[in-house]
DNA sequence: TTCTTTCTTCGCAAGACCTGCAGATTAGCA
DNA sequence: TGCTAATCTGCAGGTCTTGCGAAGAAAGAA
């Protein structure tokens, strides 16, 4: 997304008004590598300022992502993260600690689709669902205390929810 | 996802139940293309069914994806869709109404993908948006009467809902 | 600078989706 | 048949997101 200051312009340039929470919010997501929820970025918003309403960090992450400043992004961790890097990009997202890592993929473009019959490709989103490296350190740690493998158990639901939700910012 | 008949050995083999409830629900998602959501299956089911309750309807499709029977998907419109069809395979999704649709890609498992750095990848997601046939014939009668092209407007957030949201099942 | 118009902000209510809980019910084994 | 553990249902509650309206503020005009 482009710079506090040519958002700023941006968005007079469409009659939209510039307020002193929009700037905030223009400089916390500028070069935001953490894809905050909307939830976590008010959160960093009220430290600077308080009495920000959640409302209107959704509002205006909304408005950035109509104008194509910002993608939406939705790795079935329930809230709906907001990535600055507008770039043709897929996502890394760690099963563990719910951390999410921009990644470029040479020729997904081109991927080899069949039976495509009359459906036109707009967009290609691609989630590589893993882990990252320190969960992956504290695993191996945890492995080797051999945790039974149960069977199919009542209680044991597939949360969408991710054990750790990793919410700091830069 | 395996027949009703293989399903219900299963659960009892797994020290579960069969209830009748569970026996619809195994019928309904068998070779169901459809990719229901948990409502959306809920209504036919009370349709066949009356009094069944959504919450057996969640239990139930849960049960199903521990037991490795099922896949969740999540497509980005909010509610999780119920795939049986657990082969490896990846979604169409349309984005005017919603329709999603299974699509084999070859080669998806060797991306090319940069920086990976530590990353362990355990499985890929791949979601192609764009527009179905018939969508696409609508557009293209409506796009004749010329849709003005408008700028950034306050309404206009990227709404998750689609505009049509197709909820039948086959 | 002051006025005026229009857009924003805030706070709350409400909607969609999903899960926890508890009492009543029932599958399935002995 | 009788028993026990699993299941079903209904509801309450949690999370995430959006709609709405009154009060406030940005930005151009006078």
């Amino acid at each position: 997304m482009k710079a506090p200051a040519e958002l700023t312009a941006k968005f007079r340039a469409s009659g939209l008004k510039v307020t002193p929470q929009r700037q905030l919010l223009f400089r916390l997501m500028h070069e935001n590598k953490s894809h905050p929820t909307a939830d976590s970025l008010f959160s960093v918003a009220s430290v600077h300022m308080p009495g920000i309403s959640l409302r209107t960090v959704y509002q205006t992450l909304t408005d950035l992502s109509s104008m194509g400043e910002l993608r939406l992004i939705d790795v079935g961790s329930g809230a709906t993260r907001f990535d600055p890097n507008i770039d043709d990009h897929h996502h890394l997202v760690c099963q563990s600690c719910g951390d999410v890592r921009d990644v470029y993929v040479s020729g997904s473009g081109q991927l080899d689709v069949n039976e495509l019959d009359g459906f036109s490709v707009d967009t290609t989103t691609i989630l590589f669902h893993g882990l990252c490296t320190p969960c992956r350190a504290t695993q191996e740690v945890s492995s080797t205390v051999a945790e039974p493998l149960v069977g199919i158990s009542k209680s044991n639901t597939s949360s969408k929810n991710t054990t750790n939700p990793k919410e700091r910012m830069s």
